[in-house]
DNA sequence: TAAAGTCAGATCGTATACAATTCTCTGCAT
DNA sequence: ATGCAGAGAATTGTATACGATCTGACTTTA
């Protein structure tokens, strides 16, 4: 199932083990949309929600930090990251710099066997969507992750794998906050033609649309500047 | 000075400050190669040398490892990393797909008094190159990071900016490591040549000089596979 | 003599304890 | 009623304590 979730682990990184499995179970909620931007995740809550002490709760979330999910403040604590405007506008502009060269280099490596599992994500994919109820919206919402990252996996460098974690991470938490559609199902199809295009080792084509793509997801953001109501506006009527 | 010391701090990355103090000293030293790859960086020793306790000394080793210049061994401890060859190709792989687009998103916002700076940073880093001693050795290792640092820093994006960040330090552990020219001025001159094109609003031509440039570091690089003699060989002869 | 077993020292992993800071609520003065 | 001040609670920052694991040397034994 989770393929890729085992796959991500960087093989070096082998910190603890405590403060990790807190860290990824946070992290996925996160991402799943479980826990909202701005959610205040105090040390002490973490630690006993989890059984361990603050210790350990503290490095997890420090970890989330680096990753820029968690932002904590100084003495006050850790929340869920909310991403400003300008945030996600970078983090879109960095995936359309980064994505089409990973993408590149996945196309000059990939093997059939990874074409066919690129196949099957995309048909899980497509199940998920047209599941009803909760988990399969979350589930929705991690598979249409997965897909970006299994290229990053194919591509063979670790380096730009890990930073293409951290910018879907991002990337789901800009659009839990800024989304409009309804549909989460941002481009399923779009993700067709990737494949199809690397099928038939049509680089460019894949490449021009990945750009599309990541257009396509961006575009249904609302990104424009609210000039955030002044209070008698937003009670009046 | 160092006028993108400061600048390179990530805004919302105000987490405490002791353990971060900490950090960035160590990141320095490392960068600038007073510390070797595979050193070890013990919890208490670290923690003694600042005068802080372990769990500082700990928070900032754990800090470092998710940036890649420390690589902490499950109830073994912290070393400075020592990146494989298989790692260091990744490194430069990551750099020659993110700094052309950066570049790109540089030359579209850079402004005469960026331009100004970017040239004076070169006349320190030629500054540099002539004097003399350790102190400036470390110096010129440091300014001739700071030239492709501030172009990430024109680019706008914070999010590539701190991923420059992690790849050039850690450019630097590899040119520690593999590097053979004594002469680390590698290509002051491309960082010229970069400028004037840049100057010119030749965008196309200073992503090139940049491709040049990075691959003329590689190429300085020792990066063959060394089948690292079996003992037996390594002392009969 | 060489291999294996054992023990002490060092180092890390985690929990707990105490200090410092921030937040909130209450009470008083204006 | 408003505003300020201060006490108390809650939360984070840092240090210390204790158990777990690894390492290396010494001893034992075949």
């Amino acid at each position: 199932m989770n393929s890729q979730a085992d796959a991500l682990q960087a093989p070096g990184d082998s910190t603890e083990n405590g403060a990790q499995q807190i860290r990824d179970a946070l992290r996925e909620a996160i991402v799943e949309r479980r826990l909202s931007p701005g959610t205040k995740l105090s040390e002490s809550d973490v630690g006993s929600l989890f059984n361990v002490s603050r210790t350990l709760a503290r490095a997890a979330l420090q970890a989330l930090s680096y990753e820029g999910l968690v932002s904590v403040e100084k003495n006050r604590g850790a929340f869920v990251a909310y991403p400003s405007l300008d945030e996600a506008r970078q983090i879109f502009a960095a995936r359309r710099l980064v994505e089409p060269g990973i993408l590149r280099s996945a196309a000059e490596r990939i093997t059939p066997a990874q074409l066919k599992h690129l196949r099957q994500l995309l048909i899980e994919e497509g199940r998920l969507m047209s599941e009803r109820g909760q988990s399969a919206r979350r589930a929705e919402i991690k598979a249409s992750g997965d897909f970006h990252l299994m290229l990053a996996s194919i591509s063979g460098n670790l380096i730009m794998q890990r930073f293409m974690e951290e910018l879907v991470a991002r990337s789901s938490l800009v659009i839990a906050l800024y989304g409009q559609s309804s549909a989460s199902s941002c481009g399923h199809a779009e993700h067709g033609d990737i494949i199809t295009a690397l099928e038939r080792k049509d680089i460019d084509t894949a490449c021009h649309l990945m750009l599309h793509h990541i257009a396509h997801i961006e575009a249904d953001l609302d990104l424009r500047e609210r000039k955030s109501f002044g209070l008698k506006e937003a009670f009046e009527r």
